[in-house]
RNA sequence: GUGGAUGUAGCUCAAUGGUGAGAGCGCUGGACUGUGGCUCCAGAGGCUGUGGGUUCGAAUCCCAUCAUCCACCCCA
């Protein structure tokens, strides 16, 4: 056992495994340019001060989860935690509002949070995500469930529900939360410790509380629908209006509340069944305050963040979790050399073929040929090159079949073009 | 931060307080001196997470610590 191991939250993508993440990648890249998102880049670590104002300085997040340090001249630094804030500082400090509205962007990249970790949560993990920032069209809302859902869709998983709720806006959430507590306040007693807390600090955070006595109380309490004013209400028609055009299905599910300050009106899950107590692949909504919070002027935005490790897990219970037999190195032809003068040119051999663009390799072991052949067959080769002293000689080569062990004969000079599939192959 | 479970070979796991800690898979080699998958044989690989303690004797019992897993809190 090493002793020097990952650190506690982190945890290494090895080969195996990362073609899974390569095609987890490919899939939110091709979905979001379609629909009009590039890719922005923003550092990994920012000011302390960009989350305390965006996220907000009572949230979890920003309470006890953060990795924050001073570096060397002082200043407070953050591993970001999450994605929107620093894509609206870029937003403002680009003065983003100078270019066609909305301004639409997408990211990948790793996130940091202080946390213990379980099933589906990690210290470091990786997001991707979308915001469309500048223009209030509940269509945007849409169209970011939407691509939320494409990427899913596309990557074949399959079992996943939207679940869309509206949180208001500053004007009457208060209103709600106010009723909120009202209409809990003869059941105090029979809440759950955090749920007492709760009532005081955020009381919409009670309505998803996974205790069972906290939710049948919480199910007979009124919905935030009986309190939206008249813009959020036809905003978030108008939202359902665009989803279903799209035929695309959604819950709404008034209990689902967000832990993040920045959001307003639209807030919406996408969750898994098979993935335990963490259970959302991803989630996201509107931020219409988030610019201000920031010191800049009123704009408005929606996006999502979804985890990667999460969309990973989920396609492997998926599969039932098989990478059984070994997803291969992806290599196409094995070159298997016997004697030093063979195996310079094969050597050569292989660097022509990758030239070609056929992934191919040899041994690096000073294996027997059986060994080597055994190698091959492991390594997932379809076609195996023998090159040895009588090959040398008469040049030309040995080349089997591995999945239906036929051999034939190919001049040494035609090897690369047969191989790469541009000639019919075979000779002599 | 809280609670529970678990730490033995690369992986999955055995071993009543008592010889030198084992097996399967994987890895390497051989049977087959230039031919993979099947079979058989052999080899390599361990400070039993770490540090204390109890004991004639600890992988095994006790304490601490670290780590992993699961759940809470919260979130991707």
């Amino acid at each position: 056992m090493a002793e020097l191991k990952a650190p506690r939250g982190t945890c290494d993508v090895l080969p195996d495994e990362s073609d899974l993440w390569i095609r987890v990648e490919g899939v939110v890249r091709r979905v979001c340019r379609n629909a009009g998102y590039g890719e922005i880049r923003t550092p990994i670590f920012e000011h302390t001060e960009l989350f305390e104002r965006g996220v907000g300085a009572v949230t979890d997040i920003v309470e006890k989860e953060m990795y924050t340090f001073l570096d060397k001249a002082g200043r407070s630094i953050t591993l970001r935690p999450e994605g929107t804030a620093p894509c609206m500082r870029a937003y403002l400090e680009h003065n983003l509002k100078t270019r066609p509205q909305p301004v639409k962007m997408y990211y990948i990249g790793p996130m940091f949070r202080y946390e213990r970790p379980q099933s589906g949560r990690f210290r470091q993990h990786t997001q991707f995500g979308v915001e469309a920032i500048g223009s209030p069209d509940p269509a945007l809302d849409a169209e970011v469930v939407s691509i939320l859902v494409d990427v899913y869709r596309h990557l074949g998983l399959s079992g996943f529900v939207v679940h869309l709720n509206t949180i208001g806006c500053p004007r009457c959430r208060p209103r709600y939360k106010e009723a909120l507590v009202k209409a809990v306040a003869g059941w105090v007693e029979e809440l759950c410790s955090d749920c007492r807390r709760r009532l005081e600090r955020n009381p919409l955070r009670v309505l998803d509380c996974k205790n069972e006595a906290c939710r049948e109380i919480s199910g007979n309490v009124p919905t935030i629908f009986e309190f939206l004013c008249d813009e959020c209400r036809s905003h978030f028609e108008g939202v359902t209006t665009y989803l279903k055009a799209l035929g695309l299905a959604y819950e709404i599910d008034p209990r689902i509340v967000r832990g993040l300050d920045y959001y307003t009106k639209t807030v919406f899950e996408v969750v898994h069944a098979e993935l335990g107590a963490q259970d959302v692949l991803g989630g996201g909504g509107r931020y219409d305050g988030l610019a201000e919070d920031l010191g800049g002027e009123h704009t408005p935005g929606v996006g999502f963040a979804a985890g990667i490790e999460r969309a990973v897990m989920a396609l492997k219970a998926a599969r039932g979790d098989s990478p059984g037999a070994e997803a291969g190195t992806g290599i196409r032809v094995f070159v298997a050399t016997m004697g030093a003068p063979a195996r310079v040119e094969g050597f050569r051999l292989v660097k022509a073929l990758r030239e070609r663009g056929v992934p191919c390799d040899l041994d690096y072991m000073e294996r027997s040929l059986k060994a080597q052949m055994k190698h091959a067959n492991r390594c997932g080769a379809l076609k195996v090159v023998i090159l040895g002293e009588e090959e040398l000689k008469t040049r030309v080569a040995t080349v089997k079949d591995m999945s239906t062990g036929e051999q034939s004969q190919v001049a040494l000079e035609g090897l690369v073009q047969v191989l790469s599939g541009d000639g019919p192959g075979t000779a002599t």
